[in-house]
DNA sequence: GGGAATTGCGCAATTT
DNA sequence: AAAATTGCGCAATTCC
Protein backbone atom coordinates (compact mmCIF):
# COMPACT_ATOMS: atom_id res chain seq x y z
CA UNK A 1 0.00 0.00 0.00
CA UNK A 2 1.65 3.25 -0.89
CA UNK A 3 1.79 5.90 1.87
CA UNK A 4 3.18 8.78 -0.34
CA UNK A 5 2.42 10.56 -3.12
CA UNK A 6 4.36 8.75 -5.71
CA UNK A 7 5.33 11.99 -7.51
CA UNK A 8 5.86 14.58 -5.02
CA UNK A 9 6.72 12.10 -2.15
CA UNK A 10 5.22 14.13 -0.12
CA UNK A 11 3.98 11.65 2.64
CA UNK A 12 0.25 10.88 3.10
CA UNK A 13 -1.39 11.93 6.49
CA UNK A 14 -3.68 8.74 8.17
CA UNK A 15 -7.15 10.71 8.85
CA UNK A 16 -10.12 9.56 10.83
CA UNK A 17 -13.36 8.85 8.87
CA UNK A 18 -16.44 10.00 9.96
CA UNK A 19 -18.37 8.49 12.97
CA UNK A 20 -20.57 6.11 11.45
CA UNK A 21 -19.63 6.72 7.81
CA UNK A 22 -19.79 4.52 4.98
CA UNK A 23 -17.54 6.68 3.19
CA UNK A 24 -14.34 5.47 1.71
CA UNK A 25 -10.98 6.63 3.91
CA UNK A 26 -8.53 9.70 2.50
CA UNK A 27 -6.39 7.01 0.52
CA UNK A 28 -9.40 5.07 -0.42
CA UNK A 29 -11.28 7.83 -1.69
CA UNK A 30 -7.99 9.02 -3.14
CA UNK A 31 -7.15 6.21 -5.17
CA UNK A 32 -10.46 6.17 -6.60
CA UNK A 33 -11.72 7.25 -10.48
CA UNK A 34 -14.09 10.53 -10.58
CA UNK A 35 -16.93 7.97 -11.42
CA UNK A 36 -16.23 5.74 -8.41
CA UNK A 37 -15.79 8.63 -6.15
CA UNK A 38 -19.41 10.02 -7.41
CA UNK A 39 -20.51 7.05 -7.13
CA UNK A 40 -19.19 6.45 -3.57
CA UNK A 41 -20.67 10.19 -2.54
CA UNK A 42 -24.07 9.26 -3.43
CA UNK A 43 -24.13 6.19 -2.39
CA UNK A 44 -23.34 8.07 1.17
CA UNK A 45 -26.34 10.02 0.66
CA UNK A 46 -24.15 13.38 0.56
CA UNK A 47 -24.64 16.08 -2.22
CA UNK A 48 -23.69 19.36 -3.01
CA UNK A 49 -26.33 22.06 -4.04
CA UNK A 50 -25.47 24.56 -6.26
CA UNK A 51 -24.50 27.47 -4.24
CA UNK A 52 -23.47 25.44 -1.14
CA UNK A 53 -20.09 26.05 0.31
CA UNK A 54 -18.30 23.47 1.93
CA UNK A 55 -15.15 23.55 4.10
CA UNK A 56 -12.01 22.70 2.85
CA UNK A 57 -8.74 21.78 4.82
CA UNK A 58 -5.10 23.55 4.96
CA UNK A 59 -3.22 21.41 3.81
CA UNK A 60 0.29 23.21 4.90
CA UNK A 61 -1.26 22.99 8.57
CA UNK A 62 -1.60 18.92 7.57
CA UNK A 63 1.38 18.32 5.97
CA UNK A 64 3.12 20.25 8.58
CA UNK A 65 1.48 19.37 11.82
CA UNK A 66 3.66 17.55 14.11
CA UNK A 67 0.47 15.43 15.12
CA UNK A 68 -1.07 14.14 12.08
CA UNK A 69 -4.07 14.18 13.69
CA UNK A 70 -4.37 18.16 13.89
CA UNK A 71 -5.59 18.94 10.59
CA UNK A 72 -6.90 22.42 11.40
CA UNK A 73 -9.93 22.24 8.93
CA UNK A 74 -11.36 25.47 8.61
CA UNK A 75 -14.95 26.34 9.19
CA UNK A 76 -17.37 26.39 6.94
CA UNK A 77 -20.13 28.49 5.43
CA UNK A 78 -22.85 26.47 5.59
CA UNK A 79 -21.97 22.66 6.06
CA UNK A 80 -19.73 21.98 9.40
CA UNK A 81 -17.57 19.20 7.83
CA UNK A 82 -18.69 16.30 8.36
CA UNK A 83 -17.40 13.86 5.74
CA UNK A 84 -13.97 12.90 4.96
CA UNK A 85 -13.94 13.90 1.45
CA UNK A 86 -13.67 17.28 2.85
CA UNK A 87 -10.14 16.91 3.60
CA UNK A 88 -9.73 14.50 0.69
CA UNK A 89 -7.97 17.65 -1.43
CA UNK A 90 -4.94 17.57 1.10
CA UNK A 91 -3.44 15.46 -0.87
CA UNK A 92 -0.52 17.05 -2.79
CA UNK A 93 -1.99 18.52 -5.94
CA UNK A 94 -4.17 21.39 -7.17
CA UNK A 95 -4.75 23.03 -3.59
CA UNK A 96 -8.79 24.11 -3.11
CA UNK A 97 -9.34 27.85 -3.36
CA UNK A 98 -9.87 30.20 -0.13
CA UNK A 99 -13.28 28.13 0.61
CA UNK A 100 -13.31 25.67 -2.05
CA UNK A 101 -16.02 23.25 -2.62
CA UNK A 102 -16.09 20.09 -3.37
CA UNK A 103 -17.63 18.92 -6.30
CA UNK A 104 -18.02 15.79 -7.48
CA UNK A 105 -18.20 16.41 -10.67
CA UNK A 106 -15.23 16.05 -12.40
CA UNK A 107 -15.25 15.21 -15.81
CA UNK A 108 -13.01 12.29 -17.49
CA UNK A 109 -10.14 13.86 -18.93
CA UNK A 110 -10.08 12.61 -22.72
CA UNK A 111 -7.40 9.89 -23.74
CA UNK A 112 -3.73 11.43 -24.35
CA UNK A 113 -3.41 9.90 -27.55
CA UNK A 114 -6.19 11.34 -28.82
CA UNK A 115 -6.85 14.60 -31.58
CA UNK A 116 -9.24 15.68 -29.17
CA UNK A 117 -6.62 15.53 -26.65
CA UNK A 118 -4.15 17.84 -28.16
CA UNK A 119 -6.77 20.23 -29.03
CA UNK A 120 -7.77 20.64 -26.08
CA UNK A 121 -4.16 21.28 -24.55
CA UNK A 122 -3.90 23.66 -27.52
CA UNK A 123 -6.70 25.83 -26.29
CA UNK A 124 -6.33 25.20 -23.26
CA UNK A 125 -2.67 26.75 -23.31
CA UNK A 126 -4.11 29.85 -25.02
CA UNK A 127 -6.53 30.29 -22.57
CA UNK A 128 -3.55 29.75 -19.75
CA UNK A 129 -1.31 33.04 -21.60
CA UNK A 130 -4.11 34.77 -21.81
CA UNK A 131 -5.56 34.96 -18.25
CA UNK A 132 -1.97 34.98 -17.23
CA UNK A 133 -1.82 38.32 -19.87
CA UNK A 134 -4.48 39.76 -17.98
CA UNK A 135 -3.83 39.18 -14.28
CA UNK A 136 0.03 40.93 -14.88
CA UNK A 137 -2.17 44.03 -17.02
CA UNK A 138 -4.29 44.04 -14.05
CA UNK A 139 -1.44 43.97 -11.26
CA UNK A 140 0.42 46.88 -13.18
CA UNK A 141 -2.80 49.03 -13.68
CA UNK A 142 -2.98 48.47 -9.82
CA UNK A 143 0.07 49.66 -9.42
CA UNK A 144 -0.36 52.48 -11.63
CA UNK A 145 -3.23 53.44 -9.83
CA UNK A 146 -1.85 53.81 -6.17
CA UNK A 147 0.58 56.33 -7.53
CA UNK A 148 -2.53 58.17 -9.31
CA UNK A 149 -4.15 57.98 -6.00
CA UNK A 150 -0.99 58.88 -4.39
CA UNK A 151 -0.15 61.99 -6.17
CA UNK A 152 -3.63 63.11 -5.53
CA UNK A 153 -3.72 62.58 -1.93
CA UNK A 154 -0.70 64.95 -1.80
CA UNK A 155 -2.57 67.81 -3.71
CA UNK A 156 -5.34 67.69 -1.78
CA UNK A 157 -3.56 67.44 1.44
CA UNK A 158 -1.97 70.75 0.38
CA UNK A 159 -5.23 72.72 -0.35
CA UNK A 160 -6.54 71.29 2.46
CA UNK A 161 -3.68 72.97 4.60
CA UNK A 162 -3.74 76.15 2.72
CA UNK A 163 -7.26 76.38 3.35
CA UNK A 164 -6.83 75.47 6.95
CA UNK A 165 -4.31 78.33 7.01
CA UNK A 166 -6.83 81.22 5.39
CA UNK A 167 -9.39 79.81 7.75
CA UNK A 168 -7.46 80.31 10.31
CA UNK A 169 -6.36 83.74 9.67
CA UNK A 170 -9.63 84.96 9.21
CA UNK A 171 -10.96 83.41 12.73
CA UNK A 172 -8.38 85.69 14.21
CA UNK A 173 -9.24 88.44 12.06
CA UNK A 174 -12.82 88.23 13.49
CA UNK A 175 -11.50 88.30 16.44
CA UNK A 176 -9.79 91.28 15.94
CA UNK A 177 -12.55 93.00 14.73
CA UNK A 178 -14.80 91.83 17.44
CA UNK A 179 -16.23 88.38 18.28
CA UNK A 180 -19.95 89.42 17.08
CA UNK A 181 -20.09 86.72 14.36
CA UNK A 182 -19.93 83.12 15.82
CA UNK A 183 -23.53 83.28 16.32
CA UNK A 184 -24.25 84.09 12.95
CA UNK A 185 -21.51 81.83 11.20
CA UNK A 186 -23.09 78.84 13.05
CA UNK A 187 -26.20 79.83 11.89
CA UNK A 188 -25.32 79.79 7.86
CA UNK A 189 -23.26 76.76 8.06
CA UNK A 190 -25.83 75.07 9.47
CA UNK A 191 -27.85 75.40 5.70
CA UNK B 1 12.81 16.76 -41.00
CA UNK B 2 10.45 18.43 -38.46
CA UNK B 3 9.00 21.64 -39.36
CA UNK B 4 7.17 22.18 -36.21
CA UNK B 5 7.64 21.98 -32.37
CA UNK B 6 6.25 18.63 -31.46
CA UNK B 7 4.86 20.00 -28.23
CA UNK B 8 3.18 23.17 -29.15
CA UNK B 9 2.95 22.71 -32.68
CA UNK B 10 4.18 25.86 -33.31
CA UNK B 11 5.62 25.76 -36.61
CA UNK B 12 9.71 26.45 -37.07
CA UNK B 13 10.03 29.39 -39.45
CA UNK B 14 13.29 29.46 -41.62
CA UNK B 15 15.86 31.32 -40.99
CA UNK B 16 18.81 33.00 -43.08
CA UNK B 17 22.18 31.69 -41.47
CA UNK B 18 24.48 34.72 -40.49
CA UNK B 19 26.96 35.82 -44.43
CA UNK B 20 29.77 33.78 -44.11
CA UNK B 21 28.97 31.94 -40.53
CA UNK B 22 29.97 28.71 -39.62
CA UNK B 23 27.45 28.81 -37.40
CA UNK B 24 24.35 26.16 -37.63
CA UNK B 25 21.19 26.94 -38.49
CA UNK B 26 18.21 27.92 -36.27
CA UNK B 27 16.84 24.87 -36.36
CA UNK B 28 20.35 22.77 -36.09
CA UNK B 29 21.21 24.67 -33.24
CA UNK B 30 17.58 24.16 -31.35
CA UNK B 31 18.12 20.71 -31.51
CA UNK B 32 21.59 20.68 -30.11
CA UNK B 33 22.22 20.24 -26.49
CA UNK B 34 23.57 22.94 -24.44
CA UNK B 35 27.21 21.84 -24.62
CA UNK B 36 27.16 21.40 -28.36
CA UNK B 37 25.62 24.51 -28.66
CA UNK B 38 28.30 26.23 -26.28
CA UNK B 39 30.89 24.80 -28.32
CA UNK B 40 29.86 25.61 -31.58
CA UNK B 41 29.76 29.32 -30.66
CA UNK B 42 33.57 29.22 -29.06
CA UNK B 43 33.62 27.87 -32.14
CA UNK B 44 32.95 30.28 -34.22
CA UNK B 45 34.83 32.85 -31.97
CA UNK B 46 31.88 34.53 -30.76
CA UNK B 47 31.50 35.22 -26.94
CA UNK B 48 30.02 37.42 -24.37
CA UNK B 49 31.73 38.94 -22.13
CA UNK B 50 30.18 40.54 -19.15
CA UNK B 51 28.10 43.31 -19.27
CA UNK B 52 27.46 43.06 -22.85
CA UNK B 53 23.66 43.20 -23.91
CA UNK B 54 22.75 41.80 -27.37
CA UNK B 55 19.72 41.94 -29.25
CA UNK B 56 16.85 39.21 -29.08
CA UNK B 57 13.96 38.51 -31.26
CA UNK B 58 10.19 39.35 -30.82
CA UNK B 59 8.84 35.44 -30.83
CA UNK B 60 5.09 37.02 -31.63
CA UNK B 61 6.17 38.79 -34.05
CA UNK B 62 7.74 35.62 -35.66
CA UNK B 63 4.98 33.63 -35.30
CA UNK B 64 2.44 36.24 -36.45
CA UNK B 65 4.35 37.18 -39.06
CA UNK B 66 2.69 36.70 -42.41
CA UNK B 67 5.97 36.82 -44.21
CA UNK B 68 7.98 34.13 -42.71
CA UNK B 69 11.22 36.40 -43.64
CA UNK B 70 10.46 39.09 -41.50
CA UNK B 71 11.86 38.44 -38.02
CA UNK B 72 11.87 41.89 -36.39
CA UNK B 73 14.78 41.65 -34.66
CA UNK B 74 15.19 44.56 -32.16
CA UNK B 75 18.13 46.38 -32.30
CA UNK B 76 21.01 45.76 -29.76
CA UNK B 77 22.46 47.75 -27.23
CA UNK B 78 25.62 47.08 -27.79
CA UNK B 79 26.23 44.65 -30.52
CA UNK B 80 24.72 44.58 -33.97
CA UNK B 81 22.78 41.33 -34.25
CA UNK B 82 24.98 39.52 -36.50
CA UNK B 83 24.70 35.47 -35.37
CA UNK B 84 21.43 33.33 -35.83
CA UNK B 85 21.84 32.72 -32.48
CA UNK B 86 20.19 35.98 -31.40
CA UNK B 87 16.80 34.30 -33.37
CA UNK B 88 17.80 31.25 -31.63
CA UNK B 89 15.23 32.15 -29.31
CA UNK B 90 12.14 32.73 -31.39
CA UNK B 91 11.40 28.92 -30.76
CA UNK B 92 8.60 28.00 -28.16
CA UNK B 93 9.98 27.95 -24.86
CA UNK B 94 10.71 31.07 -22.59
CA UNK B 95 10.82 34.13 -23.70
CA UNK B 96 13.23 36.66 -23.24
CA UNK B 97 13.01 39.40 -20.75
CA UNK B 98 12.60 42.84 -21.58
CA UNK B 99 16.00 43.57 -23.40
CA UNK B 100 17.06 39.62 -22.51
CA UNK B 101 20.31 39.49 -23.55
CA UNK B 102 21.78 36.24 -25.19
CA UNK B 103 24.13 35.24 -23.01
CA UNK B 104 26.06 31.76 -24.18
CA UNK B 105 27.03 31.05 -20.86
CA UNK B 106 24.90 28.22 -19.64
CA UNK B 107 25.48 26.09 -17.03
CA UNK B 108 25.14 22.34 -17.74
CA UNK B 109 22.55 21.26 -16.12
CA UNK B 110 22.96 18.28 -13.85
CA UNK B 111 21.50 14.86 -15.13
CA UNK B 112 18.07 13.76 -14.69
CA UNK B 113 18.96 10.46 -13.57
CA UNK B 114 21.30 12.01 -10.23
CA UNK B 115 20.75 12.89 -6.90
CA UNK B 116 21.99 16.13 -7.16
CA UNK B 117 18.92 16.48 -10.01
CA UNK B 118 16.33 15.62 -7.34
CA UNK B 119 18.03 17.97 -4.86
CA UNK B 120 17.65 21.35 -7.46
CA UNK B 121 14.63 20.24 -8.00
CA UNK B 122 13.24 20.04 -5.01
CA UNK B 123 14.85 23.67 -3.99
CA UNK B 124 14.21 25.07 -7.03
CA UNK B 125 10.46 24.16 -6.59
CA UNK B 126 10.42 25.41 -2.99
CA UNK B 127 11.81 28.72 -4.24
CA UNK B 128 9.28 29.14 -6.92
CA UNK B 129 6.38 28.58 -4.13
CA UNK B 130 7.54 30.97 -2.17
CA UNK B 131 8.71 33.44 -4.84
CA UNK B 132 4.90 33.21 -5.92
CA UNK B 133 3.58 33.37 -2.69
CA UNK B 134 5.47 36.36 -2.19
CA UNK B 135 4.08 37.75 -5.91
CA UNK B 136 0.60 36.99 -4.71
CA UNK B 137 0.95 38.86 -1.21
CA UNK B 138 2.53 42.01 -3.06
CA UNK B 139 -0.96 41.97 -5.06
CA UNK B 140 -2.89 41.67 -2.40
CA UNK B 141 -0.97 44.26 -0.43
CA UNK B 142 -1.21 46.62 -3.59
CA UNK B 143 -4.93 46.17 -3.90
CA UNK B 144 -5.58 46.62 0.18
CA UNK B 145 -3.07 50.15 -0.79
CA UNK B 146 -5.60 51.30 -3.44
CA UNK B 147 -8.37 50.78 -1.01
CA UNK B 148 -6.92 52.99 1.92
CA UNK B 149 -6.04 55.35 -0.34
CA UNK B 150 -9.32 56.21 -2.06
CA UNK B 151 -10.72 56.08 1.24
CA UNK B 152 -8.77 58.57 2.81
CA UNK B 153 -9.21 60.92 -0.58
CA UNK B 154 -13.22 60.35 -0.12
CA UNK B 155 -11.81 62.01 3.52
CA UNK B 156 -9.85 64.59 2.80
CA UNK B 157 -12.25 65.46 -0.28
CA UNK B 158 -15.01 65.94 2.56
CA UNK B 159 -12.91 67.93 4.88
CA UNK B 160 -11.54 70.02 1.92
CA UNK B 161 -15.85 70.70 0.68
CA UNK B 162 -16.21 71.68 4.15
CA UNK B 163 -13.21 74.42 4.85
CA UNK B 164 -14.08 75.42 1.11
CA UNK B 165 -17.66 76.38 2.47
CA UNK B 166 -16.66 77.71 5.89
CA UNK B 167 -14.45 79.74 4.09
CA UNK B 168 -16.86 81.28 1.52
CA UNK B 169 -19.20 82.38 4.48
CA UNK B 170 -16.39 83.98 6.72
CA UNK B 171 -15.35 85.55 3.23
CA UNK B 172 -19.03 86.76 2.60
CA UNK B 173 -19.44 87.59 6.15
CA UNK B 174 -16.40 90.07 5.65
CA UNK B 175 -17.91 91.82 3.04
CA UNK B 176 -21.29 92.27 4.46
CA UNK B 177 -19.32 93.98 7.43
CA UNK B 178 -16.69 96.08 5.66
CA UNK B 179 -14.37 95.27 2.51
CA UNK B 180 -11.31 96.33 4.47
CA UNK B 181 -9.77 93.26 5.43
CA UNK B 182 -9.24 91.88 2.26
CA UNK B 183 -5.75 93.94 1.92
CA UNK B 184 -4.54 92.92 5.54
CA UNK B 185 -5.62 89.57 4.99
CA UNK B 186 -3.08 89.30 1.92
CA UNK B 187 -0.72 90.41 3.49
CA UNK B 188 -1.37 88.25 6.55
CA UNK B 189 -1.40 84.97 4.23
CA UNK B 190 1.56 86.11 2.52
CA UNK B 191 4.02 85.13 6.02
C1' DG C 1 31.14 31.07 -9.07
C1' DG C 2 27.03 29.46 -7.13
C1' DG C 3 22.68 29.15 -4.96
C1' DA C 4 18.30 31.53 -4.47
C1' DA C 5 14.80 34.16 -6.85
C1' DT C 6 12.17 35.02 -11.20
C1' DT C 7 9.61 33.93 -14.97
C1' DG C 8 7.54 31.72 -19.35
C1' DC C 9 5.25 27.66 -20.19
C1' DG C 10 2.53 23.48 -20.21
C1' DC C 11 -0.48 20.11 -17.53
C1' DA C 12 -4.55 19.04 -15.31
C1' DA C 13 -7.95 19.94 -11.83
C1' DT C 14 -11.40 23.26 -10.93
C1' DT C 15 -14.23 27.12 -11.43
C1' DT C 16 -17.26 30.01 -14.10
C1' DA D 1 -19.65 22.66 -22.97
C1' DA D 2 -16.04 25.86 -23.59
C1' DA D 3 -13.23 29.27 -21.59
C1' DA D 4 -10.97 31.13 -17.54
C1' DT D 5 -8.35 30.20 -13.22
C1' DT D 6 -4.96 28.34 -10.53
C1' DG D 7 -1.44 25.17 -8.05
C1' DC D 8 2.55 23.05 -9.46
C1' DG D 9 6.80 21.44 -11.57
C1' DC D 10 10.51 22.18 -15.20
C1' DA D 11 14.17 24.69 -16.94
C1' DA D 12 16.21 28.93 -18.56
C1' DT D 13 17.69 33.20 -16.78
C1' DT D 14 18.53 36.69 -13.67
C1' DC D 15 19.93 38.40 -9.18
C1' DC D 16 22.96 38.85 -5.46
Amino acid sequence: EKTADPVTGVPFIELQPAQDSVLPTFKEFDFMTNQEQTSKISEAGWSASEGEEYSTCDIESIVNSPSQSEHDVTSSTLTPPTSPFEIVRGRPGRKPSAAGPLRPNRKKQPPKGTEEYVDKRVRNNLAVRKSRDKAKKKQQETEQRVHELSTENENLQKKLDLLTKELNVLKSLFINVGASLPTKFDEIMSR
